[in-house]
DNA sequence: GCAAATTAATGATTTATTCAAG
DNA sequence: CTTGAATAAATCATTAATTTGC
């Protein structure tokens, strides 16, 4: 509860980084670029490591001239950052959740992502962290609860009785979270989401050719 | 343990929610989301819930008469269930983690994966799974290391001294993997992998069109 | 009433664990 | 035993609510 209180404060020291005009590379020493080749008894010295190595870690922004991003295809993100679910979207979440969804496979999540779409903007991948998140925080708040009324610290007799009972119903829910039951999952979370499944258009009927994926659960 | 038995049967139950009023709670807020949308207001009922929640959590054994479903489209999987690196792949892999590589995003991860199509069948996943797995084994066999040797149980005199050079090392690797440094990094690991690039073909230049992404730090 | 400061939620990522194929 | 695959736990980061001072 009250232990967010910390870093809420060091949050504040990493931002600078003002450092280092243009690159802006900081942390992340350098890579070792040592590279291997000598040996290289494969062919594989042939593969053009810095063409990969390049783009990594964070926002280039090469060039002094720091211009923002504004140049025009800043693309959609605006203000956009995160997904900020409607109230429809969220009902619909928690329904398919109490109905028992747990971890969508790729191809409910598509279906999902396209019906929510119809209520704002929204991308596959906000519907698996939505899942993952809504499971997680379920869980803990259960286990919270639990906790603290089997050993209630004050005296309330009574209580013992439903204790008992909540219990039960955490095995429960705790079950039915199943952890590892995996068995042919279905990563398969591969989207080519920034789609994003336009915001209000009524795309209705988008044939969903993009998942031939594992259709089945593999 | 085994205590996941009993509310497997529970699970159906949840079905009705014919109406499910949607608004559901949401603790804190309460207000406002006011989203912009206007319609809704109730749309959400139309939402056919069943075609979603059927195939979920693994594998139920619904009714007596289980069907299997191997109705005939298992799909390719036959008897290649899980990635099998050649020689050549994981010399490029290694190479690009030696380079400094941890992390790769989506664009990467394409690209990487294109190379590698070319010394045998593979997915976006598996290059994303390799450096996961890669990454946090090479810690942790580092850890391994760095404890071990600090407080060798046994007597081994001679050995101090190679320890210190290894823990130098150690150091050194730790910082690289900077947990934590997140800011802009792109998950972005949205694919259409089940292509696999297909094993051998010489699909030399691909234009890579397929990761429009969040192209720059978002 | 209103806007800055605080705090509670919760979306998005990364790391740690676990399972299981070979 | 090694390691690809997948899920759960821990965190970070941003936004919505609530509080506070005027």
């Amino acid at each position: 509860m009250g232990n967010m209180k910390v870093h809420q404060l060091a949050r504040g020291f990493w931002e600078h980084e003002p450092s280092l005009s243009l690159g802006c590379k900081r942390l992340r020493p350098l890579a070792p670029k040592l590279q291997q080749h000598t040996s290289s008894t494969d062919t594989v010295s042939s593969f053009d490591l810095k063409s990969f190595i390049r783009p990594e870690s964070g926002p280039r922004k090469l060039g002094p001239s720091d211009q923002k991003r504004d140049s025009s295809q800043v693309e959609t993100h605006p203000g956009g950052m995160r997904w900020n679910p409607t109230q429809e979207q969220i009902g619909i979440l928690e329904m398919l959740y109490r109905g028992g969804m747990r971890t969508p496979n790729a191809q409910q999540i598509e279906k999902i992502t396209a019906q929510l779409g119809k209520y704002g903007k929204i991308e596959g991948k906000n519907v698996f962290y939505w899942f993952q998140n809504h499971k997680a925080r379920e869980r803990q708040k259960m286990k919270r609860n639990s906790l603290g009324l089997t050993n209630c610290p004050r005296n309330s007799p009574p209580i013992s009785t439903i204790t008992l009972e909540t219990r039960m119903e955490i095995m429960e829910r705790s079950d039915e979270d199943s952890p590892y039951k995996r068995k042919c999952k279905s990563w398969s979370f591969q989207y080519l989401d920034e789609q994003s499944i336009s915001p209000c258009k009524e795309q209705e009927n988008r044939t969903l050719e993009l998942f031939p994926l594992h259709p089945e659960g593999r």
